[in-house]
DNA sequence: CTAATTTAAATAGCAAGCTATGTTTAAGGT
DNA sequence: ACCTTAAACATAGCTTGCTATTTAAATTAG
């Protein structure tokens, strides 16, 4: 049984994870974003006001990584976070100016790198990947012991 | 246009190179091992005695990198540099007895991962899969300004 | 109503990635 | 031979992810 490498599924989804995050990373980074804030941003964009607690849920990712990327957000001026009314443990998250701002050229930036990344494949290609990809994400959600 | 998170594929391939991350961390800790050391170990199995820049190469990974993984490895047992004496700048690296009865586990719980990941898939849609991600990982690669 | 539990978020600490820079040795040019 | 450039590795410092733990508020049980 030779595992190789260049056939292992993560192996070659870790690769290219990397490889997307870098050319994603040097798009935005003239407009002061990172990679990190990203999907955050993606999310808040659509609606804010949600707790940190709506986002960690949202994008999948745990809720200390959630609060240390919400800092460094705040720190560089993109969202505030105001005390929730209702409940004292809460925070609702806003976007600021700045970050409203960004929208357009950082949607643009993300576009372009998926056409890139994607140019050498059809159409058909490029659908069947991404449905897959989604398919492979519902499944290993749902088959995780913690879900 | 309306850019959809689930339909982008940096960010569902982001979201899936953290599942199969999360998966084997779990798989490989009872070993002693962790992810990003997984990658120079899969190199070193097949052959130890390189030097830090023949992994960083075969791995494409930046060379601080491979350093930081390097030193984890080294005080973890799983490695010992020695001087090249050919060259008194390179290292060459030697896996420990340690490492190389490692190996066996470590295949399997990352064959293992694999297995489980893509069990929803056709044998056509797995190699598919896999073939369509070497294609990116290669364009990607040629298309980089700074090969 | 108090006590126990659950929930929201913060904090500590580590791994793994990156860029930028420094240090030492090797190679090349004149 | 000497000086410049290139190469190999180390270090500093950051982001992004994780687990484990803590703190404070809300909810539930008795």
């Amino acid at each position: 049984m030779a595992f190789v490498r260049n056939e292992s599924a993560g192996y070659l989804i870790n690769q290219l994870a990397r490889l997307f995050a870098r050319n994603l990373q040097e798009k935005i980074k003239p407009l002061g974003l990172t990679t990190g804030t990203f999907p955050a941003l993606l999310v808040l964009w659509e609606g804010d006001g949600l707790t940190q607690r709506t986002l960690t849920k949202q994008l999948d990712i745990e809720q200390p990584t959630m609060a240390n990327t919400l800092s460094r957000m705040e720190r560089d001026g993109l969202i505030v976070r105001k005390k929730d009314a209702a409940d004292a443990r809460s925070q609702r998250i806003y976007l600021t100016d700045h970050a409203r701002a960004l929208q357009k050229d950082a949607l643009e930036a993300a576009l372009a790198v998926n056409l890139q990344a994607l140019s050498g494949l059809s159409d058909t290609d490029r659908k069947a990947f991404i449905r897959v990809m989604r398919r492979l994400i519902d499944h290993m959600h749902c088959t995780d012991t913690d879900h």
